[in-house]
DNA sequence: GATGAATGAGCATTCATTCAT
DNA sequence: TATGAATGAATGCTCATTCAT
């Protein structure tokens, strides 16, 4: 009797070591061979769920996006203060812990390879307009309720999600001059002296 | 009695080539028979002056970031006011124009790779370090003339460069929600919004 | 369900083959993608089965001087007279026939090599120290009744194989001082002037 | 105002350099950049005085043997009796000390190639006939004077030179079972039981 | 569904040889 | 004589992909 959702499951088992496989070498040091020990099935298992190695990278780059949001489900749904949610999805993402790593240099990857290839560049639109969006909605209310500056809500957000890949990336690269710390201080002054309302003119 | 440099002329010869190649096909998939081809030379030559592939790439990463900065020099050189000299120095990273694509393409692949190569990583850290410290001083004369914000110099650069390199990411991966023209006005909104002196006060 | 012994079985179609092709053109001559093709496999398969041209190598060499010895199985286990059986041991490797002289040729490459590389110097000291452990034996049978003089068996051993070991060099080199009949009637002269016990004395 | 014999000089020079590196890595191993560096000269001048690297091998195999037995000379021209200076000449072939063992090992390699070469061929039959005519003699000269065993000389030669070969490849290989030492009791006890006289019957 | 043996195209690297100087 | 820059053919090894079982 054919357990149900087989498939679902040894997809979902394929690209969770895909991930961490590309976070540890690299896409193009990623071997198909790797992917299949780690995640314990056999190398021809891989290509039974998967046309090529790039239908493989294609499924986990979605899924890799598609599972830090998930982890952040919980601090989405809360009911803080959108400036205050604002600082804490931030800083969510700071490099430094282990799934968020992971995710990052994932995340890296795509990028890389986005510049010239046509199929990741349609995956990278498709969920970096996804986390857009939910920074620019974050930042509407924010406005809405009179806690952040006034003007184009996607350029905020733009300065802000762009400004924190940036600074990611140095951190990523161990940069000594760009530790954690240092990131995480860049990122609250960016929220704190410029999206945040001058806290000014009240009578 | 010696040929004068032409070992000067061989590496930079090569070097253009390999850069060249990475921005096309990306430091993966460069060929050194395609980089000695590009710059017409025999495979042979490209060993003759280089001990290995990766020391080809290592070289070409720094020559990148030095051409880069050679290309801006009659710019930083003027005697233009601070902040418009910012202005038109991050203006002159669009990614649009041939060079300065080429110059960001291979600048990307190096940061990818640096998420897990030392040797990466240190190059990075040296040149990046160099950008930074001349964004640095431009907005430290800006202060000191009066036309910048007061704040820490080092904590504005690395917010308007990390913001430009997350900028640029989406730009070079032709997302269309990032094409030059709204990087150039986001980029423009975050120097004349935040970098600049608020225009108050003034009697 | 697997399929049984199918390593084995390619391992040693390998080795044959290697053996061969070092015997034809010696072991620094000797390409993958020979061996690969004189077995009937593709050169991935080489690599397949063993992890470098050096692993494929140090087997064959093994291989070559169990298949040696097994070839001489009947003889060794014939119930001749222990000075007959050493003879007719010592003709039968005179390098003329084909087998042998396959053999021989892949023997003068590991000493070759055994020279300046531990790897194969741990191989000719394990199969070499057998082979003579199987001449020593016979002696001392021979010593015990009474066909052979009396005298350390194990310098007696070193003796007759260091000789047909020099001899068989210059008859491989094809030296027109050493043809087979002048090596034979070498070793036959040594054995029954020397080892064989003086004829002597008898009342 | 050319110094005569440049050539003979340099062409010494370049042997001497190719025998010491023949003896370190081996002739397949050998590179002409590293004969060339250790002869202090450079790679175009090998070429200059050799056609081949080949050319430069089969040069050096010569060299190698006359330097061999140039070393010996003042031995040879010793009035020693006949057993004496054999006894000793064979010890003096021991591959222990520095100049006998690199000599050793460039022989080593030269009697490899002969198997399948056939002007590495004509260097062996021609240089080993030398040494083998040099051993005949001092046999012929010790029978002659009664204190070696009556027989063929030639026979008894070969017997001698092909045990010394035998013995010193395991020697050269390091085998645990054939040190210096076992080597020379084996090369005494065969000269003094097999080839010396009886020392019966005198009255 | 699942396995893993087998394939073979593809590439960095080495080095003897050449030749302009 | 002497140099060393330049060549380019040659090869061990990797790995995505296929397919018989």
């Amino acid at each position: 009797m054919p357990r149900p959702n087989v498939e679902a499951e040894r997809r979902e088992q394929i690209l969770l070591a895909t991930c961490a496989v590309i976070s540890e070498v690299g896409m193009h040091e990623m071997r198909l061979a790797d992917v299949a020990k780690r995640a314990g099935v056999s190398s021809g298992m891989v290509h039974y769920y998967f046309d090529s190695k790039r239908a493989v990278l294609v499924a986990a780059f979605e899924f890799n996006f598609t599972r830090s949001l998930a982890r952040r489900h919980a601090l989405l749904e809360s009911d803080r203060a959108p400036l205050d949610l604002l600082t804490r999805l931030v800083e969510s993402y700071l490099p430094d812990s282990g799934e968020t790593l992971t995710a990052w240099r994932v995340w890296a990857e795509l990028w890389a390879e986005a510049l010239r290839d046509q199929e990741f560049q349609a995956v990278n639109e498709r969920v970096y307009d996804e986390w857009r969006q939910l920074v620019v909605e974050i930042i509407t209310r924010a406005q809405e309720n009179g806690s952040a500056r006034a003007g184009d809500p996607v350029e905020l957000a733009n300065m802000l999600i762009a400004m924190i890949d940036g600074l990611a990336i140095q951190a990523l690269a161990h940069s000594s001059h760009m530790p954690g710390a240092t990131m995480r201080g860049t990122l609250r002054a960016f929220i704190a002296t410029y999206l945040a309302a001058p806290a000014c003119c009240s009578p």
